[in-house]
DNA sequence: AACCGGTTCAACCGCGTACGA
DNA sequence: GTCGTACGCGGTTGAACCGGT
């Protein structure tokens, strides 16, 4: 238990709370139900404000709150709404039974978002992230780990994370040749963890400018990421050629950064039946 | 054992919104 | 339409904790 020293304030105390305050407030909102917060502390014999008893409540003394550590499915519907819904703590947690908003939103910052830019994701788009050469290596354990993690679930939301960490490991081995050592390139090019990523020959052609959203929805699965449109020449990408000429995986428009697909056909469903266990 | 820097998480703060007068 | 009040939410803080040296 945290001990903060307690502070007055207008009379008011603030600062972690005692076990004695806490049984107070447990009592008092056992027999009469919480009511007007503003007016419960006077009511409950607690020299708090009505605030500092509203959180202490909805966040720790609530019995149907569960505590200790997240369970992997939390975690992945965690990353999975906050993938659609963005820093939307409170409906995050209506799904996350037991779990509070301040609770999803520290494990969030602490943890997940630390999760995410190991694995070259940015943790606000969810977008891999177009890291310097400096942290391509560094990534690519992360990035081989979670790409070929068998995620499931009933929106298929993992299957994008899993393709868009494939996507930036792609693109990570791909900015190698160009700036580390053509040994170090052909080791990992060869790796026989990498082989899943050839199951199907990449036509892989130069692109002339960034890819638009439909590229990056429809083509990441086949081409993972490359343009395979009829304007393009059919001649083979020469390697030779300076990697600057890839696309670039990080849309970079503003309407890239829509939510994907899959999660817009829930979106609707999600934020007008907030109740529903539909998820 | 002592120190130090990083991490964790309960609690606070300020703002936005809903609602009634 | 406006004002005041109450509540909820997201961001931030800071003391305890923890691991490394």
């Amino acid at each position: 238990m945290m001990s903060r020293s307690p502070m007055l304030e207008n009379g008011v105390k603030k600062g972690p709370w005692t076990p004695e305050e806490d049984q107070k407030l447990v009592d008092y909102i056992e027999k009469y139900g919480h009511g007007s917060w503003r007016s419960l502390p006077n009511l409950a014999g607690l020299n708090r404000c009505g605030k500092s008893c509203r959180l202490r409540w909805t966040n720790y003394l609530r019995p149907d709150i569960i505590r200790g550590n997240f369970s992997d499915q939390e975690e992945q519907i965690i990353i999975n709404l906050h993938g659609a819904l963005g820093n939307k703590w409170s409906i995050i947690a209506r799904h996350l039974p037991g779990r509070t908003d301040n609770e999803i939103k520290n494990f969030w910052n602490t943890n997940l978002k630390k999760k995410l830019l190991q694995m070259g994701i940015d943790p606000i788009t969810h977008m891999p992230r177009n890291d310097p050469y400096l942290n391509n290596l560094s990534n690519l354990h992360h990035l081989l780990s979670f790409s070929t993690a068998p995620w499931d679930n009933p929106l298929g939301l993992h299957s994008q994370i899993t393709q868009l960490a494939r996507a930036q490991l792609l693109q990570n081995l791909w900015q190698l040749p160009s700036t580390s050592s053509p040994s170090l390139y052909n080791s990992l090019f060869n790796a026989q963890q990498i082989s899943y990523l050839q199951t199907s020959p990449i036509s892989v052609e130069p692109s002339e400018k960034p890819l638009s959203c439909e590229d990056y929805d429809g083509a990441m699965d086949d081409t993972l990421g490359f343009r395979n449109d009829s304007n393009q020449s059919e001649t083979p990408y020469d390697m030779s050629q300076s990697s600057s000429s890839l696309p670039n995986l990080i849309p970079t428009s503003l309407e890239c950064l829509k939510i994907p697909s899959v999660v817009e056909d829930k979106w609707e469903d999600l934020i007008n039946d907030e109740e529903s266990e539909s998820y």
